[in-house]
DNA sequence: GGATATATTTTGACAAATCAAAATCAACGC
DNA sequence: GCGTTGATTTTGATTTGTCAAAATATATCC
């Protein structure tokens, strides 16, 4: 069985895998998700590589093996659905979830696992829209347009909050951008770096172009 | 925050404590319960002692202090909430959820199991009849007669099966001998070592003396 | 009371995970 | 090409929790 801190450095080594076209995990950015010093995160790399779950390419970075990601997914899917219990079932604010499940992640079994999946009705997504890995290890990487990119006067419907922080998260909600809400974009004014949205009934807002860029968004369904 | 290694010594320092009647926990069996030899438990409790979670007796054993008791009743809470919460939600097998919340005790929050503890009602004991720890640090230590001891041929309800082991709880289960269930001792031969049960409509089987002794009863209410 | 058995403690070693700080490598600019 | 800079790796040390085996204290039994 892996230990918790070899389950947390593959899980993060998959999400910022994920976010590179080439699937190579600079050091310094591992060190850094993992809040470690980059000598820590080398000295494990080391070790993942010896078991054969990540592949060691010196002063370039690392790769995961098919081991390695298969652990790692198997981490994210329990990441996800411990969310989603817990906004769901326990209905705790999706703000704090985050760090609840970063625990429960490494103590929950795959009996467990397969008994909330069934309870929670197989969810694809979890509270803040991100993909849950299926038991069979596929994940779901579309990629949206966001808040910062996207067409303006259009109605749109928010998939995804890609941001953990329990104070972003709590600034979403208190203005209704959770998955599934419906937005469009009043104006984008780039020297300011400024967006500003409006809620169907709501008073327009604004934020940051970089909080922008943290909300996925689809066109939203006709009707 | 205590390390998982420290709350397993202290919850099974609470745990042999009560079966004690001057609190003193033997460092023998402190080792045993937690599977480390000797040697390991006479460290640990030494620096259990330095931080004031208990009293070390040198020779003689260990005792919980005040501060320990409380972080040892939280986390047998957790576990004893996390195994009803297996088996009434998820409906696992009661054989199956000692190991799992042997894990889950160490990752679940206080507001996790606050959630918990109300999703299912508040419950007094266990799916094995354990008592749960109050949220103000209570414990029900009531002890019952076991149908090792118990008067013959008169009607029984089962309170507690006092076994984690999956082979004797799937045994039990197997008899219908689970909480609330009512039972009658038929016969009981001390020089065989044997009991003989019968259950409503059932037909009768035998049992050690030594496992009889784990099973926990009390007079079944009339009517 | 002295030998013996048993429980406990001590000692020395090890694995996992981490940090601080020094050494090294690679890329970039000129 | 060559020095400077930033990222990475190496080195030496620390903490936590563990074991094996030797040393020691206590209880027991004549
Ligand atoms: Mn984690
Ligand atoms: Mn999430
Ligand atoms: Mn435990
Ligand atoms: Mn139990």
């Amino acid at each position: 069985m892996a230990t918790i801190a070899v389950e947390n450095y593959l899980k993060h080594a998959l999400l910022l895998a994920e976010r590179s076209p080439d699937g190579l995990v600079p050091m310094g950015e591992l060190a850094t998700a993992l809040e470690v010093v980059p000598g820590t995160a080398t000295t494990m790399v080391k070790a993942l590589a010896d078991s054969g779950l990540v592949v060691h390419e010196p002063r370039r970075g690392l790769r995961l093996t098919a081991a390695g990601r298969r652990v790692a997914l198997n981490v994210l899917r329990k990441h996800r659905l411990v969310e989603t219990f817990l906004v769901n079932v326990l209905k705790m604010d999706w703000a704090q979830v985050h760090a609840e499940a970063e625990q429960l992640e490494h103590a929950i079994s795959d009996a467990v696992l397969d008994r909330l999946d069934a309870l929670l009705g197989h969810p694809a997504t979890d509270p803040h829209g991100d993909p849950i890995p299926s038991v069979e290890g596929t994940l779901n990487s579309a990629v949206y347009a966001t808040l910062a990119t996207c067409a303006t006067e259009v109605a749109l419907r928010v998939v995804r909050v890609t941001d953990q922080s329990a104070d972003f998260l709590t600034f979403a909600e208190a203005h209704g951008l959770r998955p599934g809400a419906v937005v469009q974009v009043v104006d984008r004014n780039l020297p300011a770096g400024l967006v500003t949205l409006r809620r169907p009934r709501g008073k327009p807002f604004a934020l940051s172009l970089a909080a922008a860029g943290r909300i996925w968004v689809a066109p939203a369904e006709a009707g």
